[in-house]
DNA sequence: AACTGAAATGCAATAACATAACAAGAAAGG
DNA sequence: CCTTTCTTGTTATGTTATTGCATTTCAGTT
């Protein structure tokens, strides 16, 4: 892995469109190696959330899938998403009970997030569970950890910047 | 600090009727010290987290809360979480949406919790955000980290040995 | 092509978590 | 005592997530 792989994207400019249709070819091949089913819905809400690049809650997704013609019945996105998520694909922030796609996909990874409380953008990097304190906690306790949630909130330079803080 | 203070006591035997009077004596001492107010329901909702050694729901608490007399619809119980939440004698856990009594209380803390998946056992330890890989990457992107959540899942120690795994 | 078992979907209902808004009461400070 | 502020009680509603069941689709097999 580079150096550039662990540069956070969500406080950057990017080349998006392009960003949006290698992510779900990156999924599509992934899912016939692996024999998972890239359906309809599933990829739908893949696109969503890569073109939106911010968390979306379940109901924002699930009104966008109401819009394109698919159920609009709460399971159908928790299900999609339960999918994305399950594979690593998406990620669900649980300070924001929202989503967001997978930045890093293909790399194994513990997710760690930065999350700007005044405009709500989402930054993923990598964290290390098993060094540091908590890793150093876990293994003193005997526990065996098996998933890690890191997210950080607080302010992100264009916000810091614009409230001149 | 010395290096007992980071090991959990969550999976460990204690003196738990002193651990609750000691710890609500600590609230108010603190709170008579920084002008703060320990309200009946506040006080209340204190120790039953204490008592329960465990994470509650906002309703599970409403619900004891009814029990006592105090007023049973939801703002009561998440008021006074809120005020706990705020003065660091109760934590969040983002991860199952429930609350946990601060397990070093007056200490400074960023707090980082290990939740066993199995019995929902919750221990308490404390994470260096401003160290690590997040910190690195938050330096690196410019963002200012004011919170972070850190909570890993796994198995602890009496479910391992339980279940033989 | 038909059969079968597993996976995915559609849908109705409901559960679980959380907040807004306003009235009434209690405490602190002058 | 009076005013201001904080706290509580209550109604109503908003938001997030799951359960259960019927139906359809799909991959692999006959």
């Amino acid at each position: 892995m580079s150096a550039t792989n662990i540069v956070p994207v969500g406080f950057a400019q990017h080349d998006h469109s392009a960003c949006i249709e290698d992510a779900i070819a990156a999924a599509e091949t992934r899912c016939e190696n692996e024999r998972l089913r890239l359906t309809p819905v599933r990829r739908k809400v893949l696109e969503f959330l890569l073109r939106e690049h911010r968390a979306l809650g379940a109901y924002e997704i699930l009104d966008l899938l109401r819009e394109v013609g698919f159920g609009s019945q709460p399971p159908v996105a928790y299900r999609a998403l339960d999918f994305l998520v399950a594979h690593g694909f998406v990620h669900k922030l649980e300070r924001l009970n929202a989503f967001v796609a997978c930045a890093h996909p293909g790399q194994t990874h513990s997710p760690a997030f930065m999350i700007c409380r005044l405009c709500d953008t989402v930054a993923e990097t990598q964290s290390a569970p098993t060094s540091g304190a908590l890793g150093a906690a876990a293994r003193a306790a005997g526990f065996r950890v098996e998933r890690t949630v890191v997210e950080a909130e607080g302010v992100c330079p264009a916000c810091a910047t614009k409230t001149g803080s």
